[in-house]
RNA sequence: GGGCGCUUAACUCAGCGGUAGAGUGCCACCUUCACACGGUGGAAGUCACAGGUUCAAAUCCUGUAGCGCCCA
């Protein structure tokens, strides 16, 4: 008996185990990757956060479950790599630096933009790395030797060649269109880059009268401060209200400038009068409506949002003050018909949530089409798989519907577009580097354009330009196409599909076998996290007070395919307490082996021994399956279940005896073998979701000891299956449950010890005398007997169990109505489930129908029950004799 | 308007054709020599509703209601 020390019995202490195995592994070099070596290759890259962003939920869960695939394909003996980075993130950073020069009481304009450049890369060197430090704490194993940022030289040395490239094949182009402008940031922005919020407005009606003073007609209008840009008023040609009117030519009021009337299918004649206005600087749809009929175009907001000159007497003011002035206005002049109410959904910026100004602009734009067609196919032909596969869905929808991609934008920092212009002639060329003559006039006067590019431009090229793209690196070779890419359904079109654009376009081949898309982390109400609403829980706020390993764990439980996951302390706690588990089991473990323990096993282990062996086969199968699927929670509750339900609750109660100083020195032995074997088995498992707990209780085990995680991953070994030993095991659980059971419901306190008779036929008793230690200590009797079927159990409790009837001798103790009531209970649930088998039974059509197994199956569960029923309702009578 | 998803025990969610599961919470008992961040036992669900398919439906189909998300 050696004295415990009280530290030992401490809970387990996550921070002091952390802090030390991270530095192990990059010490020994364990994440980095090497295209030398072999194994098949894996390959992941990761999602690059904003270079300004801090770790956030989302986050948290995005590495995890990267992480838990590469350690588990590293364990398998893959040529893992999982290549870091961050994404320069063109308008936040931007933004972050503007904010920063703003408090200086300076600004961009002042500093110029190579200073400003010059700054946001100071800016970058100081606190660009949080997020990726912060990475760390979750025990991401990346290979930071290999770590990119989207503005280094070699990526944008890729973005250069796959701009030109793309502009060669015309897929890239210039030209004056309808762009989404946001007039904060003073940039265009994409499609996807507004946000819809549907808001409440109004609808004015607006009388254009005609040249001479004739009715004219009346349009209606949301946005009122573009009439004074509007060239025409549109119909619908099948409209015959106004049929008569086509062709003629009106008074734009405010302006007084004529504008004709012109006759377009795009016109809904439902909505509003059936004659709208034409703005065709400041929307879509009037743009399209002014090329087909030839119309001047107009432009009377300018970048910051305020009227231009050719906005007359409201030059200057700002849009939104205009509207109200040009309503004011027309109201005076008699020519505001009515206004109503409207919902309508206006554009807002994502970035900062202006009100967006559609504006017709000059912009550079990718021809999306020709690059969409290839990625479809790529999908559709299961070269990728998104997963779960109902985002495919989803996917195919949006890039059959696929917009050109506005990729100017008129910010500072990014990757500035390789387009030359010459001053003398106007003559634009596209280089990967700068031309020092103009190829069409020979003029010295170059000057660089002035825009850069969308930054998913450059994230699009981010699972081949990290490799070293557009050189044949062999980094490229070997690890591309990549193996996975797990990321949120968030930024589908925005990344995903890009990427698969590019890719393709590039490589000429997907850039992904399988795209895993995950979850949104919401709080414990289901609500979306986030700044405004104040419910952001921190990812490192948890680590500190639950440990990294008990938050990884709740990520990855929670992490079911297709929905969100609801994060709350509870959760952690719990798996908290697991860990704590694990840990206090391998105290146990520690307690009972050494270095003497044996590691052969001999052929004839004992019944418990092949009994956990071959539940472990099978977890082991649970869990591989489940990472290999995606589906990270059936893995996960898999090993929680085995550890802490058979492991420790049943398998480590039921060999302490043997490891007990009173057992014989051979199967002491044997049993520390074993015992030490299961539980190394148990880490390895655990590894990828639990790294530190598990690397930490790996080295704490006797013998000199590699990393763990540089240990082959468990493999299910067949011959370790055993169903007939996993059956026995299971009856015996029931024999000690049911005594259990009886004790606890009748009272029977915890410390009398009680006789069990076992009541069966002889040829079951050899398995339960077998048995017998067990059953003696698990269910804490003093005695277990053995009596024939034909003993009464005249003053016992009593349970059934199959064949074997389990009755307790409780004379003194026993209360004989709660007895009565107890077995009624038991009779009434049998019976229940009694009536539904044989019912189903009944049914010939079952009997003909159904398989036979399932009929089979159902056939014994009926005897079963029959046999229970009697035997529990013969005991009931026996009992109820003694109440009245 | 189009599309997708969800509705299962008090709560949070798995399961998605063959006897309703987990975690947390709840109740009772227990400081048993790994662990009270624990052990043992227990209570708890007409699987949203209505039809249909099937020998058999939480599970497949159709519709209804409520909630959520995406796109226009």
């Amino acid at each position: 008996m050696n004295e415990k020390e009280p530290e030992k019995e401490k809970p387990y202490d996550p921070k002091s185990v952390e802090e030390r195995w991270y530095a192990a592994w990059i010490a020994a070099g364990s994440f980095h990757a090497d295209p030398s070596r072999p194994g098949d290759p894996y390959t992941i890259v990761i999602p690059p956060p904003n270079v300004t962003g801090s770790l956030h939920m989302g986050h948290a869960l995005n590495i995890t479950l990267q992480d838990v695939l590469l350690r588990y394909a590293r364990m398998n003996g893959r040529n893992a790599l999982w290549l870091p980075g961050t994404d320069h993130a063109g308008i936040a950073t931007q933004n972050v630096v503007e904010r920063e020069l703003a408090k200086e009481g300076t600004s961009r304009q002042e500093l110029g933009r190579e200073a400003f450049i010059e700054r946001v890369w100071k800016w970058k060197e100081k606190s660009g790395g949080t997020i990726l430090n912060q990475l760390k704490r979750l025990g991401a194993a990346c290979d930071w030797e290999r770590e990119r940022f989207t503005m280094d030289e070699g990526l944008s040395r890729a973005v250069r060649e796959a701009f030109v490239r793309l502009y060669r094949k015309g897929l890239v182009y210039r030209g004056r269109y309808i762009i989404n402008w946001c007039p904060r940031c003073r940039t265009a922005l994409s499609d996807l880059e507004v946000s819809y919020v549907e808001k409440k407005g109004a609808l004015w009606y607006i009388r254009y009268p005609g040249m001479s003073g004739e009715e004219g007609v009346v349009v209606a209008t949301t946005r009122p401060e573009t009439m004074l840009g509007d060239t025409a008023v549109a119909v619908n040609p099948k409209d015959d209200r106004y049929a008569a009117l086509v062709g003629t030519t009106l008074r734009l009021p405010l302006m007084n400038r004529p504008i004709p009337v012109v006759a377009d299918e795009m016109v809904d004649r439902e909505f509003g009068t059936g004659a709208v206005k034409i703005t065709p600087a400041h929307d879509v749809n009037d743009f399209e409506v002014a090329r087909r009929h030839g119309l001047p175009s107009v432009r009377v907001i300018d970048e910051s949002g305020a009227m231009t000159r050719d906005a007359g007497p409201f030059a200057g003011m700002d849009r939104f003050a205009c509207r109200d002035a040009v309503v004011a206005k027309l109201a005076e002049e008699g020519l505001l018909v009515r206004e109503e109410p409207y919902l309508h959904n206006i554009g807002h910026c994502y970035r900062c949530q202006t009100v967006v100004e559609p504006s017709e602009s000059m912009q550079w734009f990718v021809k999306t089409k020709p690059l969409a067609a290839p990625a479809i196919r790529a999908v559709r032909e299961g070269e990728t798989r998104i997963v779960p596969a109902q985002w495919e869905k989803t996917y195919f929808e949006w890039m059959e519907n696929i917009h050109d991609w506005c990729i100017s934008r008129q910010i500072w920092w990014g990757h500035r577009i390789p387009a030359f212009h010459c001053r003398a002639c106007g003559r634009t060329m596209v280089e990967i580097d700068p031309p020092l003559l103009c190829e069409a006039c020979g003029g010295t006067d170059i000057r660089q354009e002035e825009d850069v590019l969308d930054t998913w431009f450059s994230s699009g090229l981010w699972p081949f330009s990290t490799l070293g793209w557009p050189e044949r690196t062999a980094d490229l070779e070997r690890y591309y196409p990549t193996s996975v890419l797990v990321t949120g359904f968030d930024i589908l079109f925005f990344w995903v599909a890009r990427m698969m654009m590019m890719g393709i376009e590039f490589t000429g081949k997907a850039p992904f076998r399988d795209v895993v898309i995950h979850a949104l982390v919401r709080d414990a109400r289901g609500e979306k996290m986030s700044k405004t609403r104040g419910n952001v829980i921190d990812p490192l706020e948890v680590i500190d007070r639950f440990g990294t390993d008990a938050f990884r764990f709740t990520l990855v439980a929670l992490a079911a395919q297709g929905r969100d996951i609801r994060m709350s302390d509870d959760r952690v706690e719990g798996y908290r307490n697991f860990m704590n588990k694990l840990y206090q089991a391998g105290r146990f473990v520690r307690m009972n082996v050494d270095d003497t323990t044996p590691w052969a096993l001999p052929d004839d282990l004992p019944v418990t021994d092949r009994w956990i062996l071959s539940r472990l086969q099978r977890v082991i199968d649970e869990v591989r399956r489940g990472i290999e699927e995606y589906r990270f929670n059936e893995a996960s509750s898999a090993f929680y279940q085995f550890v802490w339900h058979e492991f420790c609750d049943w398998y480590l109660e039921m060999i302490k005896p043997v490891l007990s100083p009173e057992a014989g020195e051979v199967e002491r032995q044997v049993q520390r073998a074993v015992l030490v074997q299961i539980y190394e088995t148990i880490l390895a498992l655990g590894h990828p979701f639990i790294p530190f707990i598990t690397e930490e209780l790996w080295h704490a085990l006797p013998g000199k000891r590699g990393l763990l995680y540089d240990r082959p991953y468990p493999v299910v070994d067949i011959g370790a299956t055993d169903e007939n030993v996993e059956d026995e095991m299971a009856h015996l659980m029931e024999v000690i449950r049911a005594v259990r059971n009886i004790r606890s419901e009748l009272n029977v306190p915890p410390g009398k010890k009680v006789e069990i008779r076992l009541k069966s036929r002889a040829e079951e008793r050899k398995y339960l005398r077998n048995h017998e230690e067990i059953v003696r200590r698990l269910a804490r009797a003093d005695r277990v007997t053995y009596v024939d079927p034909d003993y009464i159990p005249v003053k016992d409790a009593t349970a059934v169990v199959n064949d074997i009837e389990v009755c307790l001798p409780l004379e003194g103790l026993i209360d004989f109505g709660q007895e009565a009531k107890r077995l009624a209970k038991e009779v009434e649930k049998a019976k229940a489930e009694y009536s539904r088998v044989a019912g189903q039974l009944g049914n010939p059509r079952f009997t003909a129908k159904a398989p036979p197994d399932i009929v089979d199956a159902l056939r014994d569960r009926e005897n079963a029950l029959e046999q229970k029923i009697a035997k529990l309702g013969k005991n009931f009578e026996l009992v109820s004799r003694y109440l009245s």
